[in-house]
DNA sequence: GTTTTGCAGTGTATCGTTGCATGACTCATA
DNA sequence: TATGAGTCATGCAACGATACACTGCAAAAC
């Protein structure tokens, strides 16, 4: 492989000529050299070496993209397909290429040294379970990193996050429902550690309380089919009067439908349920399922584009992106007398 | 950031010996030395900058995945998430890191260019349309590449490639139908240009003349879902007697047992039709259909493994992985009195 | 006649690793 | 007691591309 200083010795000129030349640097050049150390370098096949000019320059023009479990969520994860579209589509635009980063770098100062190791630019979070600290210290060692669909939880001017307006969705639903007609509701939750289905429940709640009615309970608190099918089928045999429920996501909100049908509850006859994320069955279902769509391309190019801006050194804010209910078939105005 | 002179200066040693010290090297150092080099390198928080090491090495450990249309194949393509899936879980166990670039280099030299500047290992290149000579330019400025889903075309030891036994499963799908009765079949081929189309249409063919039946009729040419649609309709307008179809793959499959349908033939009991790849939809349409199963995980597990060895300097050999028969409904024995 | 400006180009520092060189020792042999 | 061989611990310099600071030199401005 010819190097600059192949060029510069078989053109006659310094190396910093040649550098110049070649880089169209805002430098003068006698026109004969240019022409000739541009002919010697075609000759020459020279192609520059990416990490030196990344060690001179100090950038890598690369980003980290950090997947929970990648090799998994990537095909299980309808989500994460959606968000590595949006984002390389912005990445390519501004001159970035995307980097995988295949394990979770768990675990404090440790993972730090290694995210540093792969010589990112920057790194984008995708809705990391467990709060840390490490988007801090990654910023405390000059690494850029904006959160998606979490919050950064921390007040350097080098990290930011873009989520979904997780407290207006629960807003949103609550109102949906109590317009409907509905009194008593219930949260399917989630894992708690994930903030989102904290903030759901929060929006969800205010509206209940701002309308002088009853808080809704929370049950579920698992992603996991099994633990959240006993859940509600426990929350069933004792409750008689509930007649709307929100869950934090539509796998959720399935299980409800299922389990309710198991005890004689149609929906949207009897109850009305909602869901979260629009999944791809969500509109195959029966009956098909009311949900929040998730612009999750647009929410990953503009955690993108934050994150582009930080490694230029520039400032951003943090951004949340308002969910769209999406009416379907599984909410419905609450029957006067309950058909049981 | 400190850097490793920094280190060097603070302990009162040479640059040499902290690098020494801090990789282990086979090199004697006095431990009272080593204990001094090791702390220091804490205080200072030192983490070697990657393009430095990158530089004097002259490997990245990234590997390139060069997608056709990145940012759209991932969402509509199922097969793209399990091939990356697959490639990140061997790279991770490997030590190597995935980059995605973002533009098919399209176009000769300068797409080496392009390539060679990003910086990686090696590349590997999924299902190229264009059966170009990229590969070998890439091969030639010693950067080696596996092809994914076609063949590396090529006869540089810097090139392999890791396909689906695309013959094999034509024999496979004649030997099917012809033992369950059927004589008279069609190809519905996607675009010509993917070898795998016509290598399925070549193994399909080799049984109907080893068994002295006519030789099967090829349609379609196109993976345009409207292109095939008036294709078959048309071919059915003609053709009276033939009860078997061959499809390149699953969206194909489902375009002829619809307009068969349309012309009041219906599968599996006046015609059969086979399938490939095992799409999704496969399994929940009704009729199930009959299709191939092409293990897309362990394609890309194994490409990534050549391509390490490659970048290694071990030589390799290609690799074709057999597809598997998947029986389901969409293909019967032939009825002796055709039921029109 | 002196200073300023513009042009064309060079020298050096930068990052971490590694082959080669160097210096201080010890021990055995002449 | 010199000399040589061997071992241990460590230092020097080059690798590639760029940015910055610098050097001459000529022409223009004062």
């Amino acid at each position: 492989m010819a190097t600059i200083r192949d060029v510069a010795r078989e053109s006659g000129v310094s190396v910093t000529t040649v550098s110049t030349v070649l880089n169209n640097a805002p430098r003068p050049v006698n026109e004969a050299t240019r022409a000739k150390v541009l002919d010697v370098a075609r000759r020459l096949h020279y192609v520059p070496t990416a990490s030196a000019i990344r060690l001179v320059k100090g950038k890598s023009h690369v980003i980290g993209m950090a997947f929970p479990n990648v090799e998994t969520s990537l095909v299980t994860n309808y989500n994460a397909a959606k968000v590595l579209a949006g984002a390389l589509s912005v990445a390519a635009e501004q001159g970035y290429v995307v980097q995988l980063n295949p394990q979770p770098w768990v675990g404090g100062a440790d993972g730090v040294s290694q995210v540093r190791a792969t010589g990112v630019d920057g790194v984008l979070l995708l809705w990391p379970s467990q709060t840390s600290d490490q988007t801090d210290e990654l910023a405390q060692s000059g690494i850029p990193v904006v959160v998606i669909a979490a919050s950064a939880n921390s007040s350097s001017p080098l990290t930011s996050s873009v989520d979904v307006e997780n407290i207006l969705g629960g807003r949103m639903a609550a109102h949906h429902l109590i317009d409907l007609g509905h009194r008593k509701a219930v949260y399917v939750a989630g894992a708690l550690d994930q903030e989102s289905v904290n903030q759901r429940f929060e929006g969800f709640c205010d509206v209940f309380a701002e309308r002088n009615l009853p808080k809704p309970e929370m049950i579920g608190f698992s992603f996991d089919p099994d633990v959240v099918d006993t859940a509600v089928d426990s929350y069933l045999r004792s409750d008689s009067d509930t007649t709307a429920y929100f869950a934090t996501n539509d796998s959720l909100a399935l299980s409800v439908i299922r389990i309710a049908a198991e005890h004689g509850l149609r929906t949207p006859l009897d109850i009305s349920v909602i869901g979260f994320d629009d999944a791809p069955f969500a509109q195959h279902m029966s009956p098909m399922l009311t949900t929040f769509v998730v612009q999750m391309e647009t929410i990953a190019e503009t955690a993108m584009r934050q994150l582009i801006c930080l490694v230029s050194g520039e400032a951003v804010n943090e951004v949340r992106i308002p969910p769209q209910l999406i009416l379907r078939e599984s909410t419905a105005p609450v029957m006067s007398a309950p058909g049981r």
